[in-house]
DNA sequence: AGATCATGCTACCCGGCAGTAGTCTTTCAA
DNA sequence: TTGAAAGACTACTGCCGGGTAGCATGATCT
């Protein structure tokens, strides 16, 4: 109960800081900026996050751990590598819509986390990127995916998805859910594979 | 004469500008530590530009300047819509990657301009994504290209070649013509074009 | 009721840095 | 050789904002 309540508190300081953050970037928004769209004051932070970088890391590693958990979720779950792919580019993409703003804040102000910190969530790209490049490896091998350069490939589809945060709109032309089908469409095109509704109709 | 001094002072000043700020940030380095690298000291950097934000935006426009017409000449220029999308992504990738420090600054800190300068710059990204989408639709109505969303699948190939600045090293395993080439080729593949080397062979 | 503790606030410090005022030096023209 | 103008420097100012010390308030326990 006790752990209840300072967790939310926690949360809703999260919550604020990513929104003014996004909007007015790190060094733009003051910590009483935050704190008073929660309505309290300077040192009331400072209970929970012992400085504004710290506030900063923690709102950007959960979200690169979604994205790491999305991809690995569909690489190593069952299906062909062009069912897997599909999958893990559906997750991928809804991670990073969904998470939009905690995606533009840290590829944006990644320069203010400390070495320790960036050095961390740079260990959680490197395996995202190496879980990518093993899933189109293996769609290679199974004839699925005809790619000239499988590093290269997996490097497009990895920013060509991240990307979508600088321009995705909420409540845009296409739902949520539709996007990240397409995103997933144009990927299978972009290795070669047959679209998955080719091959297994839903 | 008297100009050509002036204007290499004022080059001279972004190229520092341009590398501190790529290596730690807008608001990660003074005009202290630019005017240091450059052997000066601050108030020769007020003789050239107003402020600080000035500096920043005198750096990011003309990068956005140079990627617009890479596409427009392609996109104007003579050929197939294969050709010319094939030609336009590498010369556009071409200014991503030899421009990568100036094209990361304006990612990374478009918060900081002034709301005229982003505005600005903001149209020019404007017709670049118009002269993109309207070269895919000139290739789907030839039948070369083969998408299902074209607003979409122009958007996700700026962003894929765009975030090439994030992962690109110089002298890494290839070299920058042939990084170019290839992201001109998995461009072709995504549209659903068949590759240009087997229509004109070079 | 009084003691204790948790919780959040008031009020402050202080360092860093953008921007400036006014001086010195160098150059060149007459 | 002197005067003036340009160009760059020294030496400031002022403020913003991260971080903190110590106080007030109110709940809980005895």
């Amino acid at each position: 109960m006790r752990e209840e309540i300072l967790a939310y508190k926690r949360e809703r300081i999260l919550e604020e800081a990513v929104k003014l953050f996004y909007e007015r970037g790190f060094n733009g928004t003051t910590l009483d900026d935050i704190a008073a769209e929660l309505g309290v004051t300077k040192p009331f932070i400072y209970t929970h996050f012992r400085s504004k970088v710290e506030l900063l890391a923690a709102l950007c590693r959960p979200t690169i751990e979604l994205s790491l958990a999305a991809v690995r979720s569909a690489a190593e779950g069952a299906g062909t590598p062009t069912e897997r792919l599909h999958r893990g580019i559906i997750d991928f993409t809804h991670v990073i819509l969904s998470k939009q703003a905690n995606i533009a804040i840290f590829f944006r102000e990644e320069k203010n986390l400390t070495k320790e910190a960036l050095d961390d969530i740079n260990a959680l790209r490197k395996q995202f990127d190496r879980l990518l490049s093993q899933l189109l490896r293996e769609g290679v091998a199974a004839g699925e995916f005809h790619l000239a350069d499988i590093d290269l490939t997996s490097l497009a589809i990895g920013g060509m998805i991240s990307w979508a945060y600088a321009w995705h709109r909420p409540g845009g032309r296409l739902a949520l859910a539709d996007l990240c089908e397409r995103m997933a469409d144009l990927t299978l095109q972009m290795v070669g594979a047959r679209k998955i509704t080719d091959v297994t109709p839903v």
